[in-house]
DNA sequence: CCAAAAGTGTTCAACGTACACCCATGT
DNA sequence: ACATGGGTGTACGTTGAACACTTTTGG
C-alpha cells in the first residue's frame, strides 16, 4: 500500500500551521530621536504574554484561518501589528522541524515583507509590539533568530536582482536615494558613477524631467520605475530580466531569462 | 487585541497539511526500450484512485504524520512510491490557494528530489505509478502542474552554481557524462572545451589518476565530487560557492532559490 | 571662491563564448 | 588511415570595479 496523493483527507490533528512574516523597513533615526548617518533595517517584534517563551520576542504571526490564503494571512498580521499594509510580499520558507515549539508540533509557513520607512515611522504600535534593528535583536522565541536571518539573507540577495528597493522609496526618486537604500540593505559601499550605469541599463528605472533641488549641490534628477510594485504571490518561473543575448544562440525553447 | 505571536494554540482543523514531492531522474530510454540519443527529465505519478480528480495523475504525497519531520516525510513518500532514496531534497514551496482543491482547504509543502539514474531504471513501481517524461506529462490533478514546472526551473537554475548534477552520476564521472547531464536538464547544447573550462574552475570537482577506456577515441580522465552530496535542509545562507576573489572585496555574489 | 554631490569618461581585469587545432584511441 | 570524442590554445566582446575628471548648485 502506498501513500496517497497530495491533498488529500485531514492532516493528524496534532499538527498545527501558522503563519508568520518578517516585515522590513528602512529607518535612519536609532529609536530615540538621534538621526544615524546611514540608515538601517529594522523590524517589528512580538512580546509574547504566555509559555512558551514567556516574555520573549517573536515574529508576529498566528494560525492560519480556513478561509484565508497564505499570503492573505501573512498580510493581515501584517496590518494588524503594525497597521501598515505591505508594498511587497513574499514567501520565505516553511519551518517544521520537530523541535520548534516544546510542546506542541507547529509547522510554520513564513512570509517576509517590505514597508515604507516614511510610514513607519508615522507608525504607532502597541504596548507589545516593538521596532528593533536588525543587527541588535533581543533574544528571540523559538527558532525565530534564525528565520530572520534568512529573511535577511533573502532580502539582500534579492535587491541585487530586483526592483524591490521599490518599498522604501516614493514615487521618485534620485539615483542616490535608491543608492542609500541599497547600501544600508547590503551593508556596504557603492561606488556612485558604476552604481547609476547599473540601474540606468537595468530598465527597470527611467528618467524623468523633474529634479531635485535643495542640497548645497547640483541638483538631482528624479527617476521613476518602469513598472508598478512587485507582488510574485505565485511563483512563476519569468524573471523577465530583460536581457537579449547580443549574438547567438537561438537556443530553440523559449529559454527562460533566469537568474542563477 | 493582536494576532499572537507565531507556534501558537492549534489551528483551525479544517485546514489539512500535506507534504507532497516532486522527483526528478534523468533516463536515455523512451519507456519502451529505445535508446534516445539525449536523457531527459522523467518523474513519477501517481494515479488517483478516489475523488477529486479520481483517474488523474498526481504528485505522489501525503499528510503529515505528527512525529515526521517535513523532510522525512518528503524523503518517506519517495520511498514509499519508487522504492528510492533522494539523493537531493530541498523545499520547493508551500502552495495553500483557497481553491487548490474542491471541497477541503489543504495547504501543501512541496519537497524537490533527485534520484540516481541507474537505480530508478532497476526500481519496478506500483500498479498506480508511474514516470513520465517531463515534457509530455499527463493532465494532473490539482494544481500539479504548476508545481511540476516550478520544480523544473529551481533544478535548471540550482544546476548551474551547485553539484547537484552529482545525484545523476556515480561516484566518478567524466566531463562528457557531466556535461550530458547539463545538457539534457538544460536543453541546450554545451560547448565542450568551455564547459571543461568552467567546471574545473569551480572547485566542485577533482580530477583523478584513472581513465575511462571503451570509446573508440581516447579515454577521458575521471573525476570526482570535492564534497560528498548536497542536502540543504536547513536553509542556511551561506552557499559556499567556494571562489577566491581575486582582486577586490569579497563580493560573492550568489543567486537566490526561489521565485521573481 | 569653495565644498559637495551630480554626472561623464576611461582604463583594466575577469569572464563567457566561439572556434581553430592537436591528441589518443578503436575499428 | 580515419572517425570520434578528449583536451588545449586563443581571440573577442561584455561586464564590473576603480578612479580621474567635469558640472552645477548652496553658502
Amino acid at each position: 500500500m502506498q501513500r496517497s496523493t497530495t491533498p488529500v483527507e485531514q492532516t493528524d490533528p496534532q499538527v498545527g500551521l501558522a503563519v508568520s512574516t518578517v516585515i522590513f523597513t528602512l529607518r535612519a533615526d536609532d529609536g530615540f530621536g538621534a538621526t544615524d548617518p546611514q540608515p538601517g533595517i529594522w523590524l517589528p517584534l512580538v512580546r509574547r504574554i504566555r509559555e512558551p517563551y514567556d516574555g520573549l520576542w517573536a515574529l508576529p504571526g498566528g494560525p492560519l484561518g480556513a478561509a484565508e490564503s497564505l499570503a492573505d494571512a501573512a498580510s493581515s498580521t501584517l496590518e494588524t501589528t503594525t497597521s501598515l499594509r505591505p508594498r511587497y510580499l513574499e514567501q520565505l520558507y516553511a519551518f517544521g522541524d520537530l523541535d520548534r515549539s516544546p510542546a506542541e508540533r507547529v509547522v510554520s509557513i513564513v512570509y517576509w515583507a517590505l514597508v515604507g520607512s516614511d510610514e513607519a515611522k508615522r507608525t504607532r504600535l502597541g504596548q507589545n509590539v516593538r521596532w528593533f534593528p536588525a543587527d541588535a535583536l533581543p533574544p528571540l522565541a523559538f527558532d525565530h533568530r534564525d528565520i530572520v536571518e534568512y529573511a535577511l539573507w533573502r532580502l539582500r540577495n534579492k535587491l541585487e536582482y530586483s526592483h524591490i528597493a521599490h518599498a522604501f522609496l516614493g514615487e521618485t526618486f534620485t539615483l542616490s536615494e535608491l543608492r542609500e537604500v541599497h547600501e544600508a540593505v547590503l551593508q556596504k559601499q557603492l561606488d556612485p558613477a558604476n552604481f547609476r550605469r547599473q540601474v540606468e541599463s537595468s530598465g527597470l528605472v527611467l528618467q524623468t524631467d523633474e529634479l531635485r533641488t535643495g542640497g548645497r549641490h547640483r541638483p538631482a534628477r528624479l527617476y521613476r520605475w518602469t513598472q508598478p510594485v512587485t507582488r510574485p504571490e505565485t511563483p512563476s518561473p519569468g524573471r523577465s530580466t530583460s536581457r537579449r543575448p547580443t549574438t547567438s544562440t537561438p537556443t530553440t525553447r523559449q529559454q527562460s531569462e533566469e537568474p542563477a
